[in-house]
RNA sequence: GGCGGCAUAGCCAAGUGGUAAGGCAGAGGUUUGCAAAACCUCCAUUCACCAGUUCGAAUCUGGUUGCCGCCUCCA
């Protein structure tokens, strides 16, 4: 049985109880990319955020049917195209295969369905002839106007006055009143058309959704995702053309995520020239730390940019790993598998013989579970349960420190490593083995320090050589030598190992 | 100018009526040949400011200030 949630719903400014139309079923409709240029950090914080939803809702038993869009005809993809001196549809797929591959970098999940606008003509030139014959709309000169005036309703979402908005095409012809969208554009000559009753043409920018998400989700869908740059024209024209042409809600709960903001509290944008690529970032940052980045603030708030973001992210990721690690070290490998009534009994009888750190650690993570569902089903409040992943990050670390932990310690571990793997289930994080992920981090980040592995190994036998001599003013030369470049050094009882410092 | 949102420690950040999670940074300690990691202790009598409601407010109400987003393409 699906778990209910609660959702903030940018219609009612509330967080509400999620009421789906079908029990079970969540259809989400999430507004995609306009493929005219490259994926960057801005526009994967929404992709990320949905991936992890759907995720979390499908863990929780939801069947979630997950649809993000291309839009692949638009103006700004006409205009780079004769930039460029390329076909538009050309431009618009060499930019659809960089997102396929940016978001197989960032291990997100593909959605159920990717309708693009040049595939769902037949829908868009079926809800405009619908949205004409009910008066809603209407043609002028090959082009078609949505009349905002004859919505009553419009505004709902983004709290507009109609009599106040101006518009994007002042003053071109046909067009009866400033409020007015385009929901077909007449072609112009050399721009990509498709024949429609009112002449060739592309359909305007709202009207693709509109028809999508009804081709993929029906008239009324749960739930509509976007960045919080949508809500106005965006979304409040959807609504607008979806609910006249439709004579039904639109959607019963929009989801927006926040937007990020560079260090001077600017928002990243294209067209401020700030922004940084996926394809960059992926190159040198592990996907989970750039994951982590976007979950550790709540999805509805702005989300600081720099330098140091991920970086900083990284770090966290690397405290959450080494302590699953320091959980299989304690004999715990075996994981969820056995969290059997024996091992709950086993992990009580020797937490009570090992102590505080024992008894605090399987607590935490017995209540791990529950701690973690309550935050994220609380308007999926992804910073508080990366909050509670923490606390039990430093359970586990010190119940690792008792010395007896590790030759008795199983039980309790195979408690905690079953609450790590919850993680790894539902939010996408920890996906990695240890080692998968320290090498991930060693072949991202050494390049960018400018180091080889071959370098650093060589460095390390000598100084394995001067330590086995007692030669420590040697070693430690080393080390510093090492230290400098960035690279840890750390010896154990095991022999000798390194990390990079991110 | 209009609409919406935000303001919590050096920084990031959770917390919507019951007495301030978590992370980073910093100080001291345990551990170590020296380190690193980890752990322990310390680090906001206080939540932009001013009034008000209440037994009780970071949380509710009104006002003030500052910042951000949208109003033009934007995730």
């Amino acid at each position: 049985m699906p778990e209910p949630f609660k959702l903030y719903n940018t219609l009612t400014r509330k967080v509400e109880d999620f009421e789906p139309q079908q029990p079970g079923h969540v259809g989400l409709y999430v507004c995609g990319m306009t493929v005219y240029d490259h994926c960057h950090v801005g526009h994967a914080r929404a992709m990320v955020v949905f991936d992890t939803f759907v995720r979390y809702l499908r863990h929780r038993s939801w069947d979630v049917t997950f649809v993000r869009n291309f839009t692949d005809v638009d103006d700004k993809i006409i205009a780079r195209a004769n930039q460029c001196g390329e076909p538009s549809a050309d431009l618009a797929q060499r930019y659809i295969d960089a997102f396929g591959h940016d978001m197989t970098a960032l291990g997100l999940l593909t959605p159920d369905q990717q309708p693009r606008v040049t595939e769902s003509m037949d829908a868009i030139l079926e809800m405009i002839s619908a949205l004409v014959a009910d008066g809603h709309a209407y043609a002028a000169d090959g082009s078609v106007w949505f009349s905002v005036k004859t919505f009553d309703e419009y505004g709902k979402l983004s709290g507009r006055k109609v009599d106040e908005l101006r518009s994007a095409d002042e003053g071109v012809p046909g067009k009866a009143d400033p409020a007015d969208f385009a929901v077909w554009k007449a072609s112009k000559p050399g721009e990509p058309s498709w024949p429609s009753p009112w002449g060739p043409g592309r359909p305007g920018w709202h009207i693709e959704c509109s028809a999508m998400a009804k081709a993929t989700l029906g008239a009324t869908i749960d739930i509509h995702g976007g960045g919080l740059d949508l809500v106005f024209p965006h979304h409040e024209n959807e609504i607008a053309q979806s609910e006249c042409g439709n004579h039904a809600p639109y959607v019963r709960y929009w989801m927006h995520n926040g937007l990020l903001n560079v260090a001077s509290g600017q928002k990243m944008g294209k067209s401020l020239g700030n922004v940084v690529n996926i394809e960059d970032a992926v190159k040198v940052f592990p996907a989970e730390a750039i994951r982590l980045y976007y979950l550790q603030n709540h999805y509805r708030s702005p989300l600081p940019w720099d330098d140091t973001a991920l970086s900083k992210a990284l770090s966290m990721l690397a405290r959450i790993y080494e302590a699953r690690e320091a959980a299989e070290a304690m004999n715990g490998a075996g994981a969820a598998e056995d969290l059997s009534a024996a091992n709950k009994a086993a992990a009580d009888k020797v937490s009570k013989e090992l102590g505080a750190a024992a008894i605090e650690c399987l607590q935490v993570a017995r209540e791990f579970e529950a701690r973690f569902y309550t935050a994220m089903d609380n308007d999926f409040n992804t910073a508080q349960a990366l909050g509670h992943v923490f606390e039990l990050a430093r359970a586990v670390n010190r119940l690792a420190n008792h010395k007896k932990a590790k030759k008795r310690g199983g039980p309790i571990a195979r408690e905690a490593l079953a609450a790590f793997e919850l993680l790894a289930t539902a939010m996408g994080l920890c996906t990695a083995s240890s080692a998968e992920f320290q090498a991930e981090v060693k072949r991202k980040r050494l390049g960018v320090l400018g180091v080889t592995v071959q370098e650093i190994e060589a460095l390390l036998e000598q100084r394995t050589q001067a330590r086995a001599d007692k030669d420590w003013a040697r070693a430690d030369a080393i080390r510093e030598a090492l230290e400098a470049k960035n690279i840890v050094v750390m010896d154990s009882p095991e022999g000798v190992d390194w990390r990079i410092r991110v």
